[in-house]
DNA sequence: TCGCCAGTTGTGAAATTTTTCAACTCTTGT
DNA sequence: ACAAGAGTTGAAAAATTTCACAACTGGCGA
């Protein structure tokens, strides 16, 4: 039977799930409604495999689907509005970049890392 | 000047800091006020040393500050309402846990307490 | 000043995640 | 049936994160 996991542990999870610059990119296209792999790899600067991998990721947590059509897979998000999600945290990275320096700093010093 | 890091790293950068169960604890138990190290501490079974560390992410990331009281320590949501962002997270959590009957139970439980 | 209490920080080992490359599955056109 | 195109998967190396322990700092009362 289903082992249970504490909410709080269900939510880091998720948030881990959604740590990623690929995946994030992943989520946010879908946004605009499903899409082939094959689009999603155009719009994003990554190896191929790698751009599965990480749609993998996204799979197993449930977030996106996946259907095949023909030779090619289409993406689309599982349900709901990911797009509050967002919205959400833009809010509070541009409330925490406007109010405080110490953001700004470890931006550019993520910046400076990650080139 | 620096150069601008992209959104969607930066928002990645958010989330994965957000992906820790005791960071994510420490945020809701912040949600209803400041509150000492040592309350925290007694809230949330972890070894002193580890909860200073994820504090000390948390603190980097600037979503929290830290004040000293005395030979305490007194932490505080920066600023927004990453209550929003609680929220948006479980309605996601709750909707993609429909297929799985164990977590939507646990999820519908917790709805009471809200955490 | 000394000792203690509340937290923090340094360090290194353990665990997890990310990346890459090659091999593999499916589907379709010839 | 075969080859090619579209993606996925396995596996190992590389990078990051987490954790526990010890050492350390700052404030306060005796």
């Amino acid at each position: 039977m289903a082992r249970r996991v504490p909410l709080y542990q269900a939510k880091a999870e998720f948030f881990r799930m959604l740590g990623h610059p690929v995946r994030i990119r992943v989520l946010e296209l879908l946004q605009d409604g499903p899409m082939p792999v094959r689009d999603l790899l155009a719009a994003i600067e990554v190896e191929s495999s790698n751009l599965s991998q990480q749609l993998a990721v996204l799979r197993r947590s449930g977030i996106v689907t996946a259907t095949r059509d023909g030779p090619t897979v289409v993406y689309a998000l599982a349900g709901g509005d990911v797009a509050e999600l967002m919205r959400a945290a833009r809010r509070i990275l541009t409330e925490m970049a406007a109010g405080q320096a110490g953001l700004l700093a470890e931006l550019r010093e993520a910046e400076a890392s990650a080139s």
